[in-house]
DNA sequence: ACCTGAACACCGTTCAAGT
DNA sequence: ACCTGAACACCGTTCAAGT
């Protein structure tokens, strides 16, 4: 919603960001990830080009409909790196990771396009989550915890894989929520 | 390669099927498991519309291309249903399928296709790769050697998510390998 | 019976013309 | 500066006409 600081916008043309990024939200919820461009354009009542002007990529408009859920994300686990426990803080976190991957469709995908990004054209969204996620772990192994040759990198693939792995699946918050169990008993020291 | 045992064909369909076949794989290889249909007609030299006729859907192609390996993937289990260890012998198949999903790109993607086909539309291979985990997963939680509330849906779901979380990776096997491991910790008994 | 290329529809991307 | 609709390219799908 919050647009990130950049240069300030005419009053039309930050209208029809924000009409834009609602249209994509109603259009992503509705129809997926892969919904057509043409067709959150038009809902926003704006000529498709001015979709492309705004965001160049399907990525940064799936990244900037899903700013806010993935920037609570962080700052969730921000307040569990001061959890008692450094092992349950990280789970809680994943299991905070699972459950908006699961709910909101397209942001497991879009976490994963990040993880991707090895360029330098690397998406705002890889170095908060990445940070986050590397932070938690490093304290959880420290504390012992967890096995301490688990990789930021495959943790998070593995959390994302499971998101994909349960789009669209009836039941599939408990489904994702089952498999993470899985993978958190692997994951002990 | 060799044809699912449907009527005769007429010998020049025969051989479109075959060159169709023969395409695809190539442009599956280059490509990924999205690569234009009139790609592969093309490269077959045939017509667009041939190739539609030979296979309906891009997952009916896909399925046939793969066949022999997902076959040989069935018929290794088979054999592992006698091996000494019933859990190391579920390890090992589930090993084989990691590998086989990480190197043809579109395994993965044609098995995690098949394990959404609820309905009728059933695809050939659901059953065959179903059939053989469920009676390799079965004996290895009768001998007590993996969890008894681990199903086989979800296990499938987890492997396949493991083989298209590491597609297109540099060293995806490894890294396959790797998640594969902290999976199999998490299913033991 | 089977094959073919052309036609159609769809969607993403770019661009010249407008304000 | 920014917006617009039209133009273009691409790809999947269907169909009338051929053998």
């Amino acid at each position: 919603m919050t647009r990130p600081t950049t240069r300030p916008l005419r009053a039309d043309a930050l209208r029809n960001y924000e009409r834009l990024i609602a249209a994509a939200r109603a259009a992503f919820t509705e129809l997926g990830a892969n919904a057509p461009l043409d067709d959150i354009a038009q809902r926003a009542g704006v000529g498709n080009a001015t979709l492309y002007r705004h965001f160049p990529t399907r990525q940064a408009l799936l990244e900037a409909v899903y700013r806010d859920h993935i920037e609570a994300l962080c700052h969730l686990g921000e307040g569990l790196l001061t959890a008692p426990s450094p092992g349950e803080g990280l789970v809680v976190w994943l299991r905070a990771v699972v459950a908006q991957g699961s709910t909101d469709r397209g942001v497991a995908a879009s976490l994963m396009a990040a993880m991707e990004a090895t360029q330098t054209d690397v998406s705002w969204c890889r170095g908060a989550v990445f940070a986050t996620a590397t932070a938690l772990l490093e304290r959880a192994q420290s504390a012992g915890d967890i096995r301490a040759d688990v990789t930021v990198r495959q943790l998070l693939k593995f959390v994302n894989a499971i998101a994909l792995a349960t789009e669209g699946e009836p039941g599939k918050c408990e489904q994702a929520d089952q498999l993470l169990s899985l993978l958190l008993d692997g994951l002990r020291a």
